[in-house]
DNA sequence: TTCTGTCGTAACAATATTGGTTACATCTGC
DNA sequence: GCAGATGTAACCAATATTGTTACGACAGAA
């Protein structure tokens, strides 16, 4: 188990909210979305929670309780989700200062992270170009 | 210790060797190397015997054994270098099968590996923009 | 042939993340 | 107060990364 599905099992639930709002039921319960995904409602409901961190759900409590978009899924595109689950970067640079006296492990420091700015910018922005109702059209396209 | 910087430490090295040949040096062996990352020598002769596989460099044995590189920094990309170290997609799919009988889990899949492949693709495009020549220019530029 | 310096690689430890699970406290409408 | 759901802590298993020690394999030099 290491591989990253976060941002998968976010959208998944994001996604399965909307739909399941759109179809008239005001709030979704963990035990469902995570019936869809396949897992346990403790991971579903550990997600949801640093998504409602940055607002993009919200959780009633009591009886006849669950989850609530806060932003229609034409608002919600893939950049705000990764976003809100504060992902460390893709890249990272040397765990150990490098030499400090060799040219290059003195100065290899700044270029390479300016390199890495450049491709997580390029991964944002195309992450900022599909939003979640992109994502629920395409799946009821192919049904 | 968990975050990836086996392309920074690849990129360290590969740069390291070009300016080393460059002043007259053939080979350069995994110590040296490994003073300048500030890192155990295995962990440069790790990383190198990848890129060996992708025939970027290539090692002599026996006495002045060391390593050589098979390109010239012109020619080599942060592209070439991420791809001869074999990483995993940086975005995975669920772990378990989403649920057939459910829309979103039924048709999820496919739509969201889509949008994976836009985003690892603008990622290479990125990579392949940066040569190891443009990372050792900015570094000697910036003494 | 033997010595020497280096690569090649296995093996292990330490650490961190992810995903799954159980358990239980907390909240709120009825 | 009860019922049904969230909120969270506490584990565990699996995996990846980095560092380290150890030792075999190789090839040139003496």
């Amino acid at each position: 188990m290491s591989a990253n599905s976060r941002l998968t099992i976010a959208a998944h639930a994001l996604v399965w909210i909307g739909l399941y709002q759109r179809r008239g039921h005001e709030v979704a319960t963990s035990e469902q979305i995570a019936t869809s995904v396949n897992t346990n409602p403790v991971v579903i409901r550990r997600l949801l929670g640093e998504l409602r961190g940055a607002d993009l759900v919200s959780a009633r409590r009591g009886t006849g309780a669950g989850w609530v978009l806060r932003k229609n899924l034409v608002e919600l595109t893939l950049l705000d989700v990764y976003r809100a689950l504060g992902s460390e970067p893709v890249f990272a640079l040397h765990p150990a200062q490098p030499d400090p006296d060799c040219v290059v492990g003195h100065g290899i420091g700044p270029v390479i992270a300016g390199a890495y700015q450049n491709v997580e910018a390029a991964m944002h922005r195309e992450l900022a170009g599909i939003t979640l109702e992109d994502v629920l059209r395409d799946i009821l396209k192919a049904t």
